[in-house]
DNA sequence: ATAAATGTTTCTTATTTAGGAAACAATTTT
DNA sequence: AAAATTGTTTCCTAAATAAGAAACATTTAT
């Protein structure tokens, strides 16, 4: 098991590139099932690295500090765009994937 | 550049492993950025592979099938919850990542 | 070309998120 | 221990999503 020529790549190597090396801030990525509450955890994870107090952030997002507890508590339900609008005000980018999962699905 | 001993990988290869190999159901899966467009789009790809209307997905859903003909195009913000209903009427998983970004954070 | 099915738009009303503001609780700092 | 800051909860009100239902438009099938 010599390499030779080609260039090879280890796992970590490539985990490396996909996913973001540690220690950069890209690291902080990773991946989660979209629900309410980890949007909550995520939200106040992210607003404490950014040092920032609930009323702070509610200022940067517009919105009452009172929501931004509700949210990071997942005590209410809340709108799209406004969650949109927090991860914008903490400069975080936030994707998403659907998986469309196994269907046995009947062609009668 | 020739092969030898060790076992390498070309890029497709990887992108195989880690993104699913086209024609599994898994391939359906990819990352977008978290934005209520997208979602649409997502939610009325993901609905004509499961070959249903509208109004059966409504039904699915428990809403009304105008509220998803306006997710679809994007018409209307929504309710998280609802977002999160339909996809799992679609028997959808959908995951997401937070990115914190780089931030000149001032040190005072 | 007609009919049927599917998708879009539009009303009014109900429900719920969010604003505004303050009281209260908990944590942190001095 | 006291004070200050931060976070939580609770009022009432405003704004917006969604229900319900129907009309209308578009697409697909016969």
């Amino acid at each position: 098991m010599e390499k030779k020529g080609m260039k090879t790549y280890s796992l970590d190597e490539v985990t490396d590139k996909y996913i973001g090396k540690k220690g950069t801030p890209k690291r902080d990525e990773f991946e989660n099932e979209l629900r309410l509450d980890l949007i909550g955890n995520a939200i106040k994870q992210a607003r404490k690295e950014r040092n920032l107090t609930q009323a702070q952030l509610g200022e940067l997002v517009g919105v009452q500090k009172a929501q931004i507890s509700k949210l990071e508590n997942h005590l209410t339900d809340a709108r799209f765009e406004t969650i949109l609008k927090v991860f914008k005000a903490l400069n975080a980018k936030i994707n998403f994937n659907v998986e469309l999962l196994n269907q046995n699905l009947n062609l009668s």
